[in-house]
DNA sequence: GCCGTTTTCGGCCCGACTGTTTTCAGTCG
């Protein structure tokens, strides 16, 4: 069955091909809409269309044509009009639009008039010099376009999240020990707190753009200027990640955050709504709007971010809500949820010992657990199907769970551990570990690690026979993705999260941040059938710990209150909310 | 191509920087 995330693919690469043959830039932007709307959808829309009430146009930016065009796409696996782009234009000229500074004018250009079709032609094209003698083109194009080969070659890569926090944080102290500096914050996609960032937004706040600007350009980290002028500049690091600095007046800095922030789309819902209340919004401030809609006067709002939102009659909105989803509706109707924050966790149910595949013994885990203001663990190795990583086969669960008995002795009362287990789902569909064996865990994990090529239908089945059996608390990286490595295997969500919610089961919501597994989309979806998350680190060493507030971000990013997950509250209470009928703690 | 308490046409967010230009187009975010 085709997946969401194939049908907003195939609506990509059209407005991408539309956009290289020169079409109508909103023509253009209503597929790159639709694609995010497909998206941001939690159910298949190849399910959806199996129900003859559902009707397609209902969603925001599908209107009849781009809903035909899903059905086409779910018959006949392609669409008709895709193919007759493909026919017209080789799908091997879009890798030219990676390079910076190369958009679809250019690219087109250099494909009609000197039938380059792909990087390798190109590079050809500008080390003979035919390049420049095109109009529009000159030496210095060839030159940018030569040294953004590598660039794109290994284009449309977005490092995680984690890593970018720690270039942000080192490039944050650097330049907040500029004198010149008064205020800084990164913006973009990681102060949205994305999965994945393409590259980084730095804004200051300074009267002395220049000593801001010689300052970033001393980051240790940055190879190359990429441009520099009166209050923007961007670098390119070693690793090849940009960074993007701008430079605003204080009375500007929350205009130019919010601006900077994003995302797109979120913005253009702000501006619209700036111009129905007879404003206009910059990154410069909010302004009266003249007749023609140009700005006029002094600006009516800008230091603050809650300045700009409260000049549009909204309260201000979280960065990790800003993708153009609800987030407005909720501001306007006052609705806007209390986001998780970092703190409200205070128990970790996944984590691995030195039993298995982990580097740290459980004694190790616990004292790294407490010091960070944690009150529950629940210690939860492999089972004995994944041999790869030693996991325990019942004899030596029963040993390890002895050698907790023993350890809570010497525990303070405020802490508890669980004995707990991460019990593989084989493939035909059993527990890898056998019922007596469950029933005496504080907590047991059922995850899908083997036979992840399976059809839909079977791991579907999978999963539910593990959610229907009464020992299973909760269900690991319900989807099996690995971002920017493995896609999710192939699984109804809608039917493992119908039989979860009829259970009284449980989701995780994994922290690593090369899973993070539930998606924000589906955590929203899980939040909305009222079935708890559970963020849990998955850890494999004591630093492993220290993941848990990326599924934090996550969890905002999905709309998700501390009442909204169950790792919130302590063990008593989360075992209530369960009714766990096989808990043998306290 | 989408959308509509300014509805079925005419809008659709906005500014900085660069290179190739003699006043602006293309790209980017």
């Amino acid at each position: 069955m085709i997946t969401n995330n194939q049908i907003a693919e195939t609506f990509e690469q059209i407005a991408d091909l539309l956009e290289f043959q020169g079409a109508n830039a909103f023509r253009i932007r209503a597929y790159r809409n639709g694609a995010r709307s497909v998206r941001d959808l939690a159910d298949p829309i190849a399910g959806l269309m199996q129900d003859p009430e559902v009707d397609l146009t209902k969603l925001p930016g599908i209107g009849k044509d781009l809903a035909a065009k899903c059905r086409e796409l779910v018959e006949h696996g392609t669409i008709a009009m895709l193919e007759e782009l493909l026919r017209e234009i080789p799908v091997s000229v879009l890798s030219l639009l990676r390079i910076p500074g190369l958009g679809p004018k250019k690219a087109a250009v250099l494909h009609r008039e000197l039938g380059i079709d792909n990087l390798e032609q190109l590079a050809e094209a500008c080390q003979s010099g035919t390049v420049r003698k095109l109009k529009g083109f000159g030496a210095k194009t060839e030159e940018q376009i030569l040294k953004g080969m590598a660039i794109a070659e290994a284009a449309g890569q977005r490092i995680y999240w984690a890593r970018a926090d720690e270039i942000a944080q080192r490039l944050r102290s650097f330049l907040s020990s500029c004198e010149a500096v008064r205020q800084l914050e990164l913006a973009g996609s990681y102060r949205r707190g994305k999965e994945t960032v393409g590259d980084l937004d730095v804004l200051v706040d300074s009267s002395n753009v220049n000593e801001v600007m010689d300052r970033f350009q001393q980051f240790e980290d940055v190879a190359d200027v990429i441009q520099r002028g009166d209050t923007k500049m961007s670098v390119r690091l070693r690793s090849g990640l940009q960074v993007d600095l701008r430079v605003v007046p204080t009375a500007s800095f929350g205009a130019a955050l919010q601006y900077f922030t994003g995302s797109k789309e979120h913005n253009v819902l702000v501006r619209g709504r700036a111009k129905e209340l007879g404003l206009r919004v910059n990154e410069y401030g909010v302004y009266r709007a003249g007749e023609n809609g140009e700005a006029v006067g002094p600006s009516i709002a800008g230091s603050t971010e809650e300045d700009v939102y409260r000049a549009i009659k909204l309260p201000w909105i979280a960065p990790e809500l800003r993708e153009a989803r609800k987030e407005l509706q909720w501001a306007e109707q006052g609705e806007l949820p209390t986001l998780i924050t970092a703190e409200d966790l205070i128990g970790d149910l996944h984590m691995h010992t030195t039993a298995t595949d982990g580097a740290a013994s459980i004694e190790e885990m616990i004292a790294a657990a407490r010091q960070r203001g944690l009150r529950y663990v629940a210690i939860t190795d492999h089972s004995r199907r994944v041999t790869m990583a030693n996991g325990l086969d019942p004899k030596r669960l029963r040993s390890q769970w002895q050698q907790i008995d023993k350890l809570r002795a010497s525990i303070p009362d405020d802490f508890v551990v669980l004995k707990g287990i991460e019990c593989d789902i084989l493939e035909d569909g059993t527990m890898d570990l056998p019922d007596d064996v469950l029933e005496e865990a504080d907590w047991v994990i059922a995850s899908v690690h083997y036979g992840q090529n399976q059809s839909r239908e079977r791991i579907t089945e999978r999963i539910v026979s593990a959610l229907e059996n009464p020992h299973v608390d909760v269900i690991a990286h319900p989807t099996g993705r690995l971002i920017n490595r493995r896609e999710p295997y192939q699984v109804d969500l809608e039917a493992v999260m119908r039989v979860a919610k009829q259970h009284g089961k449980i989701l995780e919501l994994n922290a690593n941040p090369a899973r993070l597994d539930l998606n924000d989309v589906h955590c929203a979806a899980a939040k909305a059938m009222g079935i708890p998350i559970v963020i849990s680190s998955d850890a494999h060493s004591v630093e492993g710990l220290d993941v848990l507030r990326y599924g934090v971000l996550q969890a905002r990013r999905a709309g998700l209150t501390r009442h909204d997950v169950a790792n919130t509250r302590g063990w008593p209470e989360l075992k209530k909310i369960m009714g766990h009928p096989h808990a043998k703690q306290q």
